[in-house]
This record gives C-alpha cells, sequence and structure tokens, in this order.
DNA sequence: ACCTGAACACCGTTCAAGT
DNA sequence: ACCTGAACACCGTTCAAGT
C-alpha cells in the first residue's frame, strides 16, 4: 500500500510546475492536478481556498522571485551571473511565461527588479539611473527568454548558438548600465 | 431593422480584439464573441476553421507583426521611431501579451525581429552583430513592456515616468547594438 | 455558402456530507 | 481538519439540419 505524502501547498505548487513542464500550461486544470496528487479536485481548495487564481499566483511567485543575492565583488559579474541564472530558471518553466506576463500577481517580478535597483543604487547609480537599469536589465532577460521560447518552437536553425548570442547581448545591455 | 455587416475573418478579429482590450483576456470566448457579432458562436467556425487556436494566431499576428519600414537616413534614428510606435501598439493591446509569449504562432514575432536584423545588416554590421542586435532591441521591447504592464496593474508611483525610462532604457540598447 | 440548435465532453467552483 | 461526491454554470467543438 503506498502511502500517498500529506496534501500540501508546496507539493500542489510542485506538481503543477511539473505538470506545466511537461504538457503544457493549456493542460493544467484543476481535476488533472487533482489526478497527479492522488486526491479528489476539490481537496485543494482546502489549501488554496482561492482556487485556480491563487494557484497560478504561486506559481508566478515561484518561478519569477529571483532577487539579486547579497555579496561583493564587481557589479558587472554580479549581475552577469545573477542574469544567467534567471535566464537558466526562466527556459526550465517556460510554460509559465505567460503568466508572468499577466497582470496576475504584481509583486513577484517588482520585488526581482527592486532588488537590482538596490544594487545599482549601492554601487553609486543615481537613483535614477538604476531605476532606468533595473528595469532594462529585467525587460531585457524577460523579453529574450520569450523569443528563445519561441525560436525553439519554430524549430528554424538548430545550430544557432542561442547562449552566447544571450552573452553578448546580455554584455551590450551591462555596458549600457552599470 | 439594423443589418448586421457581414461576417468575416476580419471583423471578428477586431471584435475579439476589443474585447480583449476592454475584459481581459480571459473573457474571450467563442460564445461571448459570438454574442458581440450577433451570431451564433458556431458560424465563427465557418470563417475560422481551426477554432479557437486558429482566432488567437490571427490576434498575435495582428499585433506582434510590425516589421521596421523600409526608409533612409541614421540607422539609431530610424529603429527608435520605429520603436516607440511598437510599443504604443503593444501597450494598447496588452491583453494579447501572454498570448504573444506563448509557443503559438512563431512567424509573427520571428519576422518583425527579422525586419530589425535586415535593418543592422544593411547599415554595415556583420551577420552576427546584427543577430545580436536585433535579438536584444526585440526582447529588450517586449520584456518591457510586460513591467510596465504589470507596473500599471500595481499601480504604485502613480507619478513615474515611464515613458522617459523607456526612451533611456532604449538609448543605451540602441548604443550597444547600432 | 452561411448560419443555427442540440448535444458531448470538459472545465472551475459551491455546497452538503462524510471521516 | 481534511477530503469526497454530486451538482451548477460555463466552456470549445462536432454534427446534422435549416435556408
Amino acid at each position: 500500500m503506498s502511502q500517498r505524502p500529506p496534501l500540501t501547498r508546496e507539493r500542489i505548487i510542485e506538481t503543477a510546475l511539473h505538470l506545466i513542464d511537461g504538457q503544457g500550461l493549456g493542460r493544467l486544470t484543476m481535476r488533472r492536478l487533482g489526478d497527479a496528487l492522488e486526491v479528489e479536485a476539490m481537496a485543494i481548495y482546502h489549501h488554496l481556498p482561492h482556487g485556480k487564481e491563487q494557484l497560478l499566483e504561486q506559481l508566478i511567485a515561484h518561478v519569477a522571485a529571483h532577487p539579486v543575492p547579497p555579496g561583493a565583488g564587481d557589479v558587472r559579474d554580479r549581475l552577469r551571473a545573477w542574469a544567467g541564472g534567471y535566464r537558466d530558471r526562466l527556459l526550465d518553466h517556460v510554460g509559465v511565461m505567460p503568466l508572468i506576463v499577466t497582470r496576475r500577481n504584481p509583486g513577484a517580478l517588482m520585488a526581482t527588479t527592486q532588488s537590482v535597483q538596490d544594487l545599482l543604487r549601492t554601487a553609486g547609480r543615481t537613483e535614477a539611473e538604476a531605476a532606468v537599469g533595473a528595469h532594462t536589465l529585467l525587460g531585457y532577460l524577460l523579453g529574450v527568454v520569450a523569443l528563445d521560447a519561441r525560436e525553439q518552437a519554430a524549430e528554424t536553425a538548430p545550430d544557432l548558438d542561442r547562449d552566447g548570442r544571450f552573452r553578448a547581448g546580455l554584455d551590450g545591455v551591462l555596458a549600457a548600465i552599470a
């Protein structure tokens, strides 16, 4: 008798993310999520009282919240490393990109943006420069991931060096802001 | 007796866009679209045999396809003007942004990207520089619109100069690529 | 050719009931 | 407290029928 692990918010979120990564956002339904959790769909509402809307907000938070870690060293190097990690995470969960771009849960992305802005501020930029810089870098990251995801879908030029192109573009953006 | 104008693909697309702009993507359903067109929902299938999927593809094409117009003059000036217009269009139809970021209809965005790449190529950049430049500029544009849309939803700092911040970031990106 | 109406499988969610 | 089961309103779509 394989005992089912207890139903928790974390397990729900993780399973939903796994479902999206494997089958796409369109196939995430409360009923299918219930099946994957070996539970009736209605049981989910006990842990997420606001239903699917709340589930999606949690997914956005889980993927999009990725603040720059504290540390020292050259600002551009720190931002370069952080941006690479953020891009990897977003590409691992491209299925949630449409959610991140939605009006739902605006806080998740804004907290991440704020952390970049704070870093730039600490590094000596003016408040206005830091705001423009953080907005530009985050915009570049989000948009480039969206473009890469589409290219993958279209499957044109499979020999394309997406990583190299990203790093080249990133260096340009970093030169402009930091 | 107000005669209903004939049902055409264009009228369907326009009405759907109007519905999204006013009520959001989540409220676009075939049945509601039928109501807005003063027709049974099933009539739409006669003009879009592949149903909602085809409708969404058309909406993406309508909003995201925005190639750089032919012309002469300073490359940065041309790209600046074009980018401003593209941003305005995307902001006018933020509701379709989640669709643009989806894997559906990859061609629409890629054609736009290609037009930027061609412009950079004609202006003397190498093929690789043009590819990185087009990808960087398009990425910046898409991502920044997504961020702006979220900020609008959160309604923090209503005195924020979003247009100025965009132009400042755009100048940085243009300096890096053109 | 163009549109309608009934029908089907599926969806999110409420609500009363079980343990 | 935690989960189930039936029910409701809604969805996209098929298919036969109308004109």
